[in-house]
DNA sequence: CTTGATTCCATTGACGCCCATGAAATCCCA
DNA sequence: TGGGATTTCATGGGCGTCAATGGAATCAAG
């Protein structure tokens, strides 16, 4: 598997540390970047993380972009600026900085969400509540759609 | 055959393993994924399982949205973020996580049911009932559409 | 010397992997 | 064609390994 899927809740030690999921780490080793790197998600209190993959993310939506535009220095700002490279300790353990805990409301526990070329690190209790808008607004949008474009039938058999 | 077809009820061990049915094996075997594919279904008490085939309709799905778009986050999270891949014993087992269980109501017995490229899990009490609904809503279809939309499966299972 | 951080080691519980059993389906050969 | 032999499957259990977590030890400074 060569992305970041499934969630996990792990608690932080008394000293911050967290572990990364042990099939994220494997993802991340594949990926060959050293560390992780995070940055505050653009539009909710979680913390976006990944690895060269993320990277190349960033700059392909930064280089469709015009220089020096208004619009691609917010975006660089925002996820390349306020961003942090962690070190990963020899557990495969992470410490969140202040700025990001206090971005996401992270206490002791966090949750991490996959989502493909990265993941997401989120409060346990605002990702579950996250999580069932997204739900609620994937089914309309699946009704909306005619039940076609998104994946999966209509309940109907065979 | 290269896709899954009829239904099996299976129990639980006490380790909460339960056994893939072996032309379901095949199935993957064919498709190549290693692992089983598995996310909630998004409007059933159930859960869709299978390989490259269904993660193939995601990977459509999600390569049409923009990276960093709301509506990419949305559906990453709802299916990526709460899908997982889950390992497959010597046996052909697998062990059910306890959010996928509690999402389809699962105690100690399964219904497996194949829609061609994926196949659906289902606490054996609730398939029944889904598929009773199922019939009657397809009868209803027929009888509308004047029996050619709908092509004629009586409705038979297995 | 004290405080904070980083590396190293320990614990515990879950999970992966291996082998065993019984029942049912299939095969095979008379 | 019938019935025994063989294989396939679903299921059960034991045990080693690994992951998550906690704490100790080492190091870096102020």
């Amino acid at each position: 598997m060569d992305r970041f899927v499934s969630n996990f809740t792990n608690r932080l030690d008394a000293k911050g540390r967290v572990s990364i999921p042990a099939s994220y780490r494997s993802v991340l080793a594949r990926d060959g970047f050293d560390g992780l790197y995070v940055h505050p998600a653009l539009d909710a209190p979680a913390l976006d993380a990944g690895g060269n993959a993320l990277l190349g993310e960033i700059d392909r939506l930064l280089s469709g972009l015009a220089p020096y535009s208004d619009e691609r220095d917010l975006f660089a700002t925002a996820l390349l600026g306020t961003s942090d490279v962690l070190k990963i300790d020899g557990e495969g353990r992470v410490i969140l900085t202040e700025s990001f805990k206090a971005h996401a409301g992270i206490g002791d526990m966090v949750t991490f969400v996959g989502l493909g070329p990265k993941f997401q690190i989120w409060h346990p209790d605002r990702f579950n509540a996250h999580l069932a808008d997204a739900r609620a607004r994937v089914g309309e949008l699946r009704r909306r759609l005619g039940n076609r474009a998104v994946a999966d039938n209509g309940g109907g058999m065979t």
